[in-house]
DNA sequence: TGTACATCAGTGAACGCGCGTTCACTGATGTAC
DNA sequence: TGTACATCAGTGAACGCGCGTTCACTGATGTAC
């Protein structure tokens, strides 16, 4: 019911929209409150009805983007189903779709330099969805040979700097960049030597 | 020989190392050409006898990162000697090594968002830098059983992705970022899964 | 159903600020003779 | 060595701009009776 009158109705949530669009196409300090505010139809001091001001307003696309996040790698990862494995490398593919598909989530998330514990409710956002990485890599971790078994922690931290890796270099639009390979195949390629280099793939995989 | 009187006397590398600094502390989209200026000890308009402008000078300092980094990364793979893994292995160590070192240019070459071929300057110094990368993953390559052998342009990319993404999310002083484990442990362990995952190192080693 | 009124969610003008950039200028330096 | 002069490398004032934020305000909505 798009009525558009002096109220707006639902503000909050298209200054976020319009937020992530910026963010999107800008990157996290390009935005601009102001412009935000312009693309929701909208004047500058409506912001402050909604949030305490820019940064607040960033924390708050950064919050929704853990959210989105963590759904979907619970998602993906299905509760370890059918295999540990076969869940891992769901959840790895997750991880990209989420940054394909929301970039201005995930600039707000990992590139917008707030800080991860600006609000209780972004802290708490963001230890979930971390909270899910680190469990699908401790369910995989108990099919590592022992001898060769890394920490959990450590486990996750490599896959996730992979994916973060892949992401930020490799799948951006940035130009002059050649991307070598579709990064889907890249990163499914990486994290594939890397779990054989762990013993959890056999070679003639 | 510090005269500073009317002329500066090496006031481009001076705006250069300024730019670095303020980079450095602030992110690449925090620094302003004005501020630049001043921490140089020099009127802003002074800045446009060296630089066309703000975006120029980002370059500059891009262009400058990548000629140090190609410089270490060639000097750690020493030729590949005196193995190719122990020379690519070096090679990895040297990159999280630049990052940390010269966290300012890092940031211009990779978080700037300036286009890789904004000039020809920078171009040819990118290229430089991606080439030398490529050499150690093609000399390294050599040594891994044909037939699990990925292109090296992927193998290199791998290795890329997973030293920037250590970079970015462990080795940054980001609030409320708890690195589990030291930034050079959490790489080597890694890229030493990752090349046993390849064949490269043998699983008693 | 109608009216009075409190509350909510916007407006629009204004502010001070620092930015990037331009311009005519001037002090310092280097060179020719 | 001294002088005239071209060139270089800076100054400082000015500009227009968009920013984040504030403020008193007002139109729209919801609720009590």
């Amino acid at each position: 019911m798009p009525k558009r009158g002096y109220h707006h109705g639902n503000l909050k949530q298209a200054l976020v929209d319009a937020a992530l669009r910026l963010i999107e196409e800008k990157g996290p300090t390009g935005f601009t409150l102001s412009e935000a505010a312009k693309n929701a139809g909208v004047t500058p001091a409506a912001v402050y009805r909604h949030f305490e001001g820019r940064e607040d307003l960033i924390v708050e696309c950064a919050r929704q983007g853990h959210e989105i996040f963590a759904d979907l790698m619970i998602h993906a990862f299905n509760g370890g189903k059918p295999s540990a494995l076969a869940a891992f490398e769901a959840t790895g593919r997750a991880y990209l779709a989420f940054a394909r598909k929301f970039p201005g989530h995930y600039m707000a998330m990992f590139e917008s330099g707030t800080a991860a514990n600006a609000t209780p409710e972004l802290a708490a956002a963001a230890g979930r969805s971390r909270d899910v990485l680190e469990n699908a890599a401790q369910a995989l971790s108990e099919h590592i040979p022992p001898e060769k078994r890394p920490p959990p922690s450590m486990f996750s931290a490599h896959i996730w700097a992979m994916s973060h890796g892949v992401v930020e270099l490799f799948a951006r639009g940035r130009p002059g960049a050649n991307a070598p390979f579709p990064p889907e195949d890249l990163l499914e390629a990486g994290i594939g030597i890397y779990l054989r280099g762990l013993g959890l793939i056999t070679p003639d995989t």
